[in-house]
DNA sequence: GTGGAAATGATAATCATTTCCATTTTTGTG
DNA sequence: CACAAAAATGGAAATGATTATCATTTCCAC
């Protein structure tokens, strides 16, 4: 018998997107992250770069949200459905628990008969230190 | 004594770009609004719709957002703030209201100690007729 | 009317992201 | 090991939104 073959796909470059996302932490852009590995000697192409974040995207490996200038930024993510509050001035984020978000979302599908609904909310303002 | 000058300055450009954001209610991107001008037979150039644009955006006339996809898009902002429910099949969409997101968002911010907070939120699903 | 400032719009430049495609690497199998 | 098929890779070109340039036109105060 042969081991489980569906489990999540998981190829090299893949491996070391999540392994700068963990060492960078916050959020990064796919430009940035592949300045990143090319700066620590890894010949890694920018479109591997893009594949490798969109299938972890793909897969809810990692988040992807939006800079106010419209470029796509990302981060790992855990496997606990959040929100976030994101800082307009310097681009600091928390992530916050939406359960009203959630009910009401829910609630608002049902009421106008849609199925498989997902939703998407995020807060942005300035934050203290700003 | 002069008539005040200070108010804020608006051209004819952005009093169309106004025009047409009350006429459609709801939101859109510069390409599209571009469209819809000269498919009434306006012949503003697509540069002006975006200097318009990001003019109304300076004075808070109009709001700025983004797509999924990272294309900025415009809707007047001012009392009418609402979201939306979106059928990811055939792109209806209905407009309702969120009255458990404004507290939630502003229940969070302020517990962060954010300041000028804003939010989107967007639930998507598919709709009864799909 | 005249001159200068503001507005306009065609075109070219920019920048993130995708698409294409040829080449390389990996993998399964005998 | 050898070999073929499949998957992964990356460079270059294409795309699409947005911005910068710049010559021309419109506005207005005098």
């Amino acid at each position: 018998m042969k081991m489980s073959t569906t489990t999540t796909r998981m190829n090299k470059s893949d491996l070391k997107l999540i392994a700068v996302l963990e060492r960078t932490g916050g959020f990064a852009s796919a430009q940035e992250l592949h300045q990143i590995l090319r700066r620590e000697g890894d010949g890694i192409g920018l479109t591997t770069v893009y594949r490798a974040l969109q299938s972890l995207v793909d897969d809810k490996i990692v988040d992807l949200l939006r800079r106010e200038d419209g470029e796509a930024i990302y981060r790992l993510c855990g496997d606990n459905h959040h929100h976030h509050l994101v800082c307009k001035s310097c681009g600091d984020t928390v992530e916050i628990e939406g359960g009203a978000i959630e009910k009401w979302a829910k609630t608002m599908a049902e009421e106008f008969g849609f199925r498989e609904v997902g939703h998407t909310a995020e807060i942005f303002g300035i934050c203290s230190k700003c």
